[in-house]
DNA sequence: GTGAACCTTCCCGCCGTGGGAAGGTCAAGC
DNA sequence: GCTTGACCTTCCCACGGCGGGAAGGTTCAC
């Protein structure tokens, strides 16, 4: 299996694929050729990787989360950790991005939105400095 | 006023002030030593860049809220549309964050978090590509 | 006149992702 | 056999925003 294949199987780009194995996520064997060789633990691999990047893990995470993985004697109790820390860092940036949603709300109700200059969205946001 | 002093009067960094004028922001007047000269309406728009990127606004948009603000012929629609349209990111990006927190809190509600490797986390993950 | 604290430009890093150039390889069709 | 096209390889560039830091110029206080 070369690589067009296996993206087509795993539903990861070629060039993220060979970007996850360049950061050290895996390491696909090489055919006489130098083409990258995949079976199907590679596939699984790789659709391992794309459901972590898809739940908002990072890199780092999903490296974990991948040895974790593969390591037999892991305890549920560090994927958890890393689990629970990354829902954390979710909400977090949830919150973040409410606080803004909320203040240009705030904004947006108050602007007319007519042809008149008037706006105290950029009147405010001009003196919030 | 310098850049230093500049930096200090708006809250936006040296590096930040450099790159807002390098994409064109603004556009500060030199002494004959080659360095910024930056006067009170210069630090105003410098603050009002700072507002908005934390207001979530892409550079872009405040390219555009700058022009806006700047332009005395402006109507607030367009201000009142600029800033629906990002409300409207905002609320899809924070749709997309609870919809990963939702399926994260699931799985680990269901791990039990010992010393034994069993982990619906893991598992699930393997098995969602 | 020297050292510190500024300033300048320029390059490199991050994190994921995509685009694309230049070149090698393989299989199908004539 | 030879061409063509679809692969593959490595390598560099871009994005958005921000920071670090090097190499060199300027200004000011002592």
């Amino acid at each position: 299996m070369n690589i067009g294949e296996a993206a087509l199987a795993s539903g990861v780009s070629r060039k993220m694929i060979r970007y996850y194995e360049q950061t050290g996520l895996m390491a696909p064997g090489r055919s006489a050729n130098g083409y990258r060789v995949y079976g199907p633990q590679d596939i699984h691999t790789l659709r391992f990787i794309g459901a972590a990047r898809r739940l908002g893990f990072s890199m780092p995470d999903v490296k974990a989360l991948l040895r974790l993985w593969q390591d037999r004697s892991r305890s549920s109790a560090d994927v958890k950790r890393l689990t629970d820390g990354h829902i954390a860092q979710l909400r977090n940036r949830v919150t973040e991005l409410n606080t803004m949603i909320a203040a240009l709300e705030t904004l947006a109700r108050a602007c007319e939105g007519d042809d008149r200059p008037d706006c105290p969205i950029i009147t405010s946001i001009a003196s919030s400095g």
